[in-house]
DNA sequence: GGCTTGACTTACA
DNA sequence: CTGTAAGCCAAGC
């Protein structure tokens, strides 16, 4: 169990099943901390060939976020898509059908 | 060591 | 649904 924040959650993010999506909150909790804020932050300090499923991971909204005029979101949106998430007319996705369970895996 | 920012969340009005 | 406020951890200056 790596003691660093970072890789706790990079650890977590990568048990993230394919087809399946967990929120910032999510992850968060299961890492151990009280700052979903770490999460994103710890994605954000990833690379684009990083083993890490980035992409799986969305706000409590179900959704992604980047604003949809980014290219970020068009890519999280394509991969997310493309491993068979649906998402509505807001850009939104169904947490109660995609959401990840740790137990679940 | 202190202040600011960040791919967030929850609660209240 | 929209807007405001607090909480929390790490990195950068």
């Amino acid at each position: 169990m790596e003691n660093n924040l970072f890789e706790r959650i990079l650890a977590i993010i990568k048990q993230i099943p394919k087809g399946k999506v967990a929120t910032y909150g999510q992850v968060a909790t299961i890492a151990g901390i009280q700052n979903p804020r770490l999460v994103g932050f710890a994605l954000a300090s990833q690379k684009e060939d990083t083993d890490v499923p980035w992409f799986r991971v969305i706000n409590s909204k179900g959704e992604i976020s980047f604003p949809a005029e980014s290219d970020g979101f068009k890519i999280q949106y394509s991969l997310l898509i493309n491993e068979g998430i649906i998402f509505d007319a807001k850009n939104r996705i169904n947490l109660k059908q995609f959401s990840w369970s740790e137990v679940d895996g």
